[in-house]
DNA sequence: TTACAAACTAAACAATGTTCAGTATATTGC
DNA sequence: GCAATATACTGAACATTGTTTAGTTTGTAA
């Protein structure tokens, strides 16, 4: 039965469509202002359709924020080959600055607003988040057996430098950087420098 | 001519009141679920009458947030005269996290929201937030003096230390530190943890 | 062609922030 | 003391928001 089968696709097609709306829209006008109904004004669907796709706005920000961490990953994949661990740790670091930098409403939505993870609530335990923080703990560890840098329970030294990190650009998007009297450029610098600097710390 | 002071001083008293109920809703609720209706019920007043002292949501929030600085403040000057610069950056930095942890809705509206900050699109620079970083520095500086830590640009370091105790404590309200698989309790040493972990990097 | 299931929508609901015309109340000038 | 005026306040409305429901259209199956 073909029949069944297309429906289903269809049925997927059209979820993907709502994501990728959303998602749009998301990017543009970022979260507080994208509305049920503008991303059904978008796709040409009355808003009452996407609530037979998802069960509730949370359900649809938590798709755009899976997008989200497909994009994230597929940046710091990029330097997963390099074999110096301590120049691959560097790299991450910098990836992930720069992430917030390209996609500051992106990296809100996943690392700082609360809604989309009222879906784990019901569901398991962030997975993405968690793949995302292996990843990082994977290089850490690599550098700690090679002695490079400073020895400690490896997950919590992976949270520290994901705080670090996760400090200074949420500083930097939440604007809060008001109180340093730097322009735009020099905030970014800043926050590059800072990672060497951090770098630098944990250095044996 | 007393009446109009009387006058100026009972409008300066129904505005805390305003305030003050904002501030409670504030903390029982969290920021989005404060209302301007909740708050008008709960000073047995019309949402309209709100209007007469704020010109909207955002002002309004911003002098509960003024409020939290305060708070914060108070509980970060208690240390101000411990004489050692070292152990009064990290009491500093305790007191910090203690204040994120029994008053995170406060918090997050200080350093992780975006709009009580739109007040400061037609006003000063943050100035309430710049002290507060001020503050820190001083102590930062203090010990750099005394040749107790790692030489660099004082305000950029102090920049460093704060994002990374922000960093720790955001990702905790934030509900991130699901990707650790950690109970409350064991969130909350590790980020104690991390202060003096970051404190004994920054020693020379 | 009829019966049925799935896809979709118009309209409504309750709640939100905000505005405005109008009503009390208090103060001032005579 | 009385009229004029300024101040404080409110009821009702407006335009939004997320969400639900009853009902219609559309496509498949018998």
């Amino acid at each position: 039965m073909g029949i069944a089968e297309r429906k289903e696709r269809e049925k997927q097609e059209k979820r993907d469509l709502i994501v990728d709306a959303a998602a749009r829209i998301f990017a543009e006008e970022g979260y507080e202002r994208t509305s049920m109904r503008s991303i059904a004004e978008r796709i040409e669907y009355s808003p009452a359709t996407i609530y037979l796709y998802f069960k509730d706005k949370d359900e649809l920000l938590h798709a755009v924020h899976e997008l989200g961490f497909g994009l994230l990953m597929k940046e710091m994949s990029k330097v997963a080959a390099v074999a110096d661990p301590l120049e691959r740790l560097r790299l991450i670091s910098l990836e992930y600055v720069r992430f917030c930098f390209e996609h500051p409403q992106y990296y809100n939505l996943m690392f700082n607003s609360l809604e989309p993870l009222n879906y784990y609530e019901d569901h398991c335990n962030w997975d993405t988040g968690r793949k995302a923080f292996d990843f990082l703990q994977y290089a850490i560890e690599d550098c700690m057996q090679k002695g490079l840098i400073v020895e400690q329970e490896p997950k919590s030294l992976t949270f520290f430098c994901w705080s670090f990190v996760h400090g200074m650009v949420s500083l930097y998007t939440r604007n809060r950087l008001r109180a340093l009297d730097l322009s735009d450029e020099e905030s970014r610098a800043l926050i590059f420098t800072g990672v060497n600097t951090w770098l630098d710390l944990m250095k044996k």
